[in-house]
DNA sequence: AAACAAACCTGTGCGC
DNA sequence: TGCGCACAGGTTTGTT
């Protein structure tokens, strides 16, 4: 669900919200949520703690805490991330809650139906052994800044399949199904072109797409889809989904050709949406 | 190395 | 209205 634009909503919401707020106490129901260490580590890491700011690099939200160690936390498919009056009713699926000092009294819940969303503290100093793939994450377009030419670099680098390329964390962090489609359509580039054959006329377009769909999904707060799952921490949903080009509209006529309808097919198990005028 | 399938889970929407 | 199946924003792992 949560890509770039969302996590980021999220670390705003969160940063105006938490960030200065120490935690008193802290509540783990379902131990896969914090499966990468322990229920009791993540109640001793986070326990007294205060979080100092509200960092975000990919989909990675990072809370560095006044105790030197760092609270992750990653929303996969399912995760949402809200702040509530504390003693408010919970929603089904609250797997983690952390109680803030301050008023008003309130408490941040991490709720995540599929479960595959997690929360770990760890030690920055040793990020290459607790959170390797972290340690190992590409360039964040919004975070670090992603030059035309660097993202040229990137694309010389190997022959893989566009979308596939896109879609690496590795590579390129943030870019999920939605805004990679998205982008794709907006450049006039097809998914399955090999990146070493993009045309460098191509790749400029496709670098100012990618910064323009995660910019302007920014500043809607983000896509959230009819069933809802990303809300903000105030649990209200963006509005980008309401200028997806491709993306759940296949069938549908393409709203820049207006002579094509939008093909839908599964790509490696992902769908993949693309006009197959707009885009060669 | 790249491409794909399956796996991890639960909820929803669709066709019958 | 009810039932069963396909599918979903992410990422890792294993197999061709």
């Amino acid at each position: 669900m949560p890509e770039l634009p969302e996590v980021e909503t999220v670390r705003r919401g969160l940063q105006a919200q938490v960030q200065g707020r120490r935690i008193t106490a802290v509540e783990v129901g379902r131990e896969r949520t914090v499966r990468r260490t322990s229920r009791q580590a993540l109640i001793d890491g986070l326990t007294g703690a205060t979080i100092t700011a509200v960092n975000r690099r990919g989909k990675y939200l990072l809370c560095p805490l006044d105790t030197g160690d760092e609270l992750m936390m990653h929303l996969r498919m399912s995760g949402r991330l809200l702040v509530a009056a504390a003693g408010t009713e919970r929603p089904p699926h609250t797997h983690v809650v952390m109680h803030l000092a301050g008023e008003p009294a309130q408490e941040l819940w991490f709720v995540d139906p599929r479960t595959f969303g997690e929360v770990v503290v760890f030690d920055p100093a040793n990020l290459a052994n607790e959170l390797p793939e972290l340690a190992k994450m590409g360039v964040d377009p919004i975070t670090d800044g992603l030059t035309r030419d660097q993202f040229a670099r990137l694309l010389r680098t190997r022959s893989r399949q566009i979308k596939a390329l896109l879609l690496d964390q590795h590579v390129v962090a943030g870019i999920g199904n939605i805004y990679c489609d998205e982008a794709l359509h907006l450049a006039g580039v097809r998914w399955d072109r090999p990146s070493d054959k993009v045309t460098p006329r191509e790749i400029t377009r496709l670098h100012a797409a990618i910064m323009q769909v995660l910019h302007d999904a920014i500043e809607a707060g983000g896509s959230t889809l009819a069933d809802t799952q990303y809300v903000g921490v105030d649990g209200e949903g963006g509005w980008f989904q309401l200028h997806h080009r491709v993306y759940d509209r296949a069938g549908q006529r393409c709203l820049t050709c207006n002579r094509a309808n939008i093909v839908k097919a599964a790509v490696a198990g992902r769908g993949t949406h693309w006009c197959p005028r707009c885009q060669r």
